[in-house]
DNA sequence: GCCCTATAGTTAGCCCCCTAACTATCAGTC
DNA sequence: GACTGATAGTTAGGGGGCTAACTATAGGGC
């Protein structure tokens, strides 16, 4: 499922001219973002492809890898409250996801014997192995993936990456507390 | 719309932990791959943020861009076909996409009069405003959400991005033209 | 004990992405 | 001129995001 964007990224020549005419245009900053955008698209694909056929969407496998890292330590049970936040998702969003998961045997909901507002999620046996099942082969499209670049420029790249992130942040944060002004418009 | 993704990237050493018990998890392959679909997603959501306060969203923008840049010079007009293999997109989904826009007044759809299969997707004079009226503010968050990587970063970045979109294409190729073997499993 | 607010989870409705099947047209072949 | 295959576009149905509104429970203040 990737995201509609340009396929063919346009040429660097062909952002200075659209500069000409949008003053606002940053030929390079440009660049990047399309790169960057393209990139993220592209491995998600990658390991979509891989994911799907093993009849299973990204949403629900971060899901099963949110409650199988629970399940190696953490004593409590997750919530569908901590999931979504886990997970950067919306409760709605996460109530679905556990739907389908649920439909197909991989999780189970437990009402909290506590607080009966609350759920508890939790990966079946059934979940646990089909994930097992997955992972390897997921972990080994991602070496491949990754593997034309050298561990230095792993490190360049994730800095540089980081330094984007932060940036980001910037424009979530109320007005007030940001460094530089957020633009507007 | 951001995808569901870990929004706490793991640290270095839980990926580290975590090798020990996986032994195909590439740990620093792992931690460009999260960063990489994170940033890519947060890029994103600045970007989407801006146009839905114009209300609209990241897919009915490229449709609208790739119709200005033919607007710019190519004298003939868009067909959904080609909007959809410009977008890296399925033809069913620019059905969509055109079917809400026509119905904003932001294109027109008109039938072609040799090849009575097609049909031209045109900008109106009202989709043009529209969109100059939300360029400018869309390259400044561009513009600002890559301020502070120097020009020498920029650089660096697009050229290792440009090598992970190259090692992803690898993944498409059939398997006799693939240069290195494709994992399967 | 009762109200008020906050919280957990769900539901309803929308958008955008997909695949698969369908309709209509075109273009060749016999 | 009718069959066959290819092509353009749409439709139908599903998944997974979102927001907004709703239900039920919890918990504090009076």
């Amino acid at each position: 499922m990737p995201r509609l964007l340009l396929k063919d990224l346009p040429r660097y020549d062909c952002l200075l001219e659209a500069a000409q005419k949008f003053p606002d245009l940053d030929p390079s900053a440009c660049e990047v973002f399309l790169h960057l955008l393209r990139a993220g698209d592209e491995a998600f694909r990658v390991t979509d492809e891989h994911l799907s056929r093993h009849q299973i969407s990204q949403g629900r496998f971060t899901v099963l890898m949110l409650l199988l890292d629970k399940a190696a330590g953490c004593p409590r049970p997750h919530t569908p409250a901590e999931l979504a936040d886990m997970g950067g998702v919306t409760r709605a969003t996460m109530t679905g996801l556990i739907d389908t998961l649920e439909r197909d045997g991989l999780v189970t909901r437990t009402p909290d014997p506590n607080d009966r507002r609350m759920m508890s999620v939790s990966l079946t046996a059934h979940g646990q192995s089909r994930l097992e099942g997955i992972l390897p082969g997921h972990f080994r499209r991602m070496a491949q993936l990754m593997a034309p670049l050298s561990e230095t420029e792993r490190k360049t790249l994730v800095g540089l990456l980081t330094k984007i992130l932060d940036s980001a942040a910037e424009f979530s944060k109320p007005a007030s507390t940001a460094t530089t002004p957020v633009v507007e418009n």
